[in-house]
DNA sequence: TGCGCGCGGCGTCACCCAAG
DNA sequence: CTTGGGTGACGCCGCGCGCA
């Protein structure tokens, strides 16, 4: 079908390897070949612009590259399109980068069956099945919270040298605290004991676990940006390889023809 | 069926670096 | 100098797979 998205691994074909193979091989229109982890889309011949075949990936930030420049593409109704995300990547083998313009309605995706749906609810991430249950799985606490439980946050152990007296107030540095240390304050009572006063354990408390809770969810996105970093590599080794072994099949091609003009 | 192994994902820590 | 974001490293966990 004209324009049809499909998403990878359904089924087999040239794509796994050479995702745009049929690129430059295959006539206007022809049926997109389906590649692991990545989705194509073929826009018909009759489109007002150019012929592309791009390379999406499914509900995330994407990446779209043809072995020319896209110029303006129509996208015609029924027909995917991915993206809502602002910072998507469109890159071609020329290395310029360009703006993708979806019309008639910016944020509709559409699925594989290519039925439209919102962003959300064709999002997998965050409410897969599989993230849900390991939500669900208690992970095993940390050192710290394993001393604090233990009562370690109300009477310190505190090292020697590293205290600075305030007004009855001491101040802690602690170097192997999240977020690359952290600066405790605690008292002392009468027996010499060291403790950490209520309010302000609770407000360090606090910082400590949004601390956590940022670099946790910082953690992820860096993941996130990993691996589609890779698949965009991925993408761009399968372009030129295609692009490359197109070009020796127009050397060929040329050389056979030169010779035929030769004999003549 | 139990076990070991590899893989992928996660949370946390430590460190770096840019911005204020 | 301080602060906050990004990311490499580390350890843990669950899962799938092959093997005895």
């Amino acid at each position: 079908m004209e324009g049809m998205v499909e998403e990878n691994g359904t089924t087999g074909g040239a794509g796994t390897t050479d995702p745009l193979a049929s690129a430059s091989s295959s006539t206007p229109g022809s049926t997109p070949h389906v590649v692991t982890s990545i989705v194509q889309l073929t826009l018909p011949s009759q489109a007002p612009s150019a012929q592309v075949q791009s390379v999406i990936q499914p509900n995330q930030q994407s990446v779209i590259q043809t072995a020319s420049n896209i110029q303006s593409v129509q996208i015609p109704k029924g027909n995917v399109i991915l993206v809502s995300k602002p910072s998507s990547v469109i890159h071609t083998t020329q290395g310029t980068l360009q703006t993708l313009q979806i019309k008639p309605e910016p944020n509709t995706l559409v699925n594989t069956q290519g039925q439209s749906c919102s962003d959300e609810s064709c999002g997998s991430g965050d409410e897969s099945p599989k993230r849900k249950y390991r939500e669900m799985l208690t992970r095993r606490p940390s050192y710290r919270k394993i001393l604090n439980d233990l009562g370690g946050a109300e009477i310190a152990v505190i090292p020697a040298g590293t205290i600075q007296t305030d007004s009855g107030l001491h101040t802690l540095a602690v170097s192997g605290a999240a977020g690359g240390g952290a600066i405790v304050q605690y008292a002392a009572n009468q027996d010499g004991q060291f403790y950490v006063p209520g309010p302000i354990l609770e407000d360090q408390t606090r910082k400590r676990e949004l601390r956590l809770m940022k670099n946790r969810e910082a953690a992820r996105e860096c993941r996130r940006k990993k691996k589609e970093y890779i698949k965009c590599l991925e993408n761009r080794v399968a372009v030129l390889e295609n692009q490359n072994k197109a070009l020796i099949e127009e050397l060929k091609t040329l050389k056979e023809l030169y010779c035929q003009q030769k004999t003549e």
